[in-house]
DNA sequence: AGCTCTGGCTTGTTTGTACAAGTTCGCCTA
DNA sequence: TAGGCGAACTTGTACAAACAAGCCAGAGCT
């Protein structure tokens, strides 16, 4: 761990503790530099991350403020449902319902950079909280992560972590579309509720660190089982509205 | 504008016209100090404004590498409706509904940091995009700017932007929760969809720079009208999932 | 009392240096 | 030919120093 995450690890769990509640003046970088020993660009850097978490604000000329106290989880959890479940204490649960192997369609290529026609793999997932059934997942992966992939176990809790496990794979960026849309028939009927009542979708293309193209995926979830919450500030928010297509 | 950003902006502006497309190197951080006639550490700044707004990602030992071409808008445009849709070549404009002074609710005194019973300003506005109606807002202003919200023309076409030039307010800060939920009978009515039809939600407390919340808002937009979207990496990503309450 | 202004404090920007850690690719060997 | 090894390259971390720009409180003035 460097020692500027270090220095943010010990400030953060200060805040959290509320050695320094909402409102309050965090100590000047100059102090905290020589509180840990540390440079003054390194102690910036801590602070950076905290104000990227939203922890914390800061102006020119003017001591950092404390904007809030819950810690925000990682990136593994927002792209796992298995370990986000995990982390909020519930127990997380999936089926496969179905599985097979097609061409991919010409917009699909474009998101995979894939060959028109190149084979992608088509999963149908569904997807329990504490045995409530919350989410339906239709995920497309790209054709040469398919044979992993269907080496899985059909009920196995988390992809993301035995795709990591078997063959090395880490999710590293991903764009997420989200909105609302009405429940379609299947929809309804996997996750029992009305055709036609709200659901909060998520659609995402995922991909590995050297930026290539693993998998996209319609993920639609029960209205009301799951929130999806940003921080922002002036200074970074990588969060946009965009208009309907 | 600081020479990091002169850099970055630079940087941006090529990837968006394709000079570095999808999956390109860029250059090391050496050559493009060079390139400026900067110091490492400057152009270590720009990069990573880049990376947190989800152009490039980049790992340690290897050159970095673009992921994305699209520009995104800035916290203005996020927290404004009117900004963001003038952005996006959008006619935005918008009425107020309804407009009352009344005590607040216990939940209210606690996102918005009031004394219990304390007076908060009541406001219900209807926006539109082209001409149709695509939001409902219901918002809730701090009783310390409800006289300035008050003087606002009904028709105002950006509160935002009113309140920076009336009052000099500025809101910096924002944390969104977002989820779908079914249209009540005045949401179907006001925004012209069937009641009970998908409407996504956004809720948000919005504070100014020196972390005093200004107002917290429920905003439900027509299905299809608009979409959030997010980057994020393993690096950064303020974007979290949350059980539904 | 209320206002202005100034000086000290605090954060923002930039440069320079050094080393650590990870990647990539060509060369050499079995 | 396949695999291993290492050198060169690239990004990450840390330190030090200097100046710019903005904030704030207290001194002084009206």
């Amino acid at each position: 761990m460097a020692r500027y995450e270090q220095i943010a690890s010990d400030l953060r769990d200060a805040i959290v503790r509320g050695d320094y509640p909402i409102g309050a003046q965090l100590p000047s970088e100059a102090e905290l530099a020589l509180r840990y020993s540390a440079a003054r660009g390194t102690v910036r850097q801590a602070v950076a991350l905290l104000a990227a978490e939203g922890l914390v604000g800061s102006r020119q000329g003017a001591r950092r403020i404390v904007l809030g106290s819950e810690r925000s989880q990682s990136f593994a959890e927002l792209h796992s449902f298995a370990q986000w479940a995990r982390s909020m204490g519930y127990r997380a649960s999936g089926t496969v319902l179905s599985s097979r192997r097609r061409p991919c369609s010409p917009s699909e290529a474009v998101r995979l950079s894939l060959e028109p026609g190149e084979e992608v793999l088509d999963v149908l997932r569904l997807r329990r909280l504490d045995g409530e059934p919350v989410l339906v997942e239709r995920t497309v992966y790209a054709g040469w992560i398919a044979p992993a992939v269907e080496r899985l176990d059909p009920d196995c809790e988390s992809v993301t972590q035995e795709l990591y496990e078997s063959v090395g794979l880490v999710f590293a960026y991903g764009e997420h579309l989200i909105d609302a849309v009405a429940a379609g028939s299947e929809d309804a009927r996997l996750l029992g509720v009305r055709r036609g009542s709200p659901l909060l979708r998520q659609r995402r293309v995922t991909t590995t660190q050297e930026g290539r193209p693993v998998e996209c995926s319609d993920d639609r979830y029960r209205a009301g089982s799951v929130t999806f919450s940003i921080r922002n500030s002036t200074a970074a928010n990588p969060l946009v509205r965009r208009a309907g297509d």
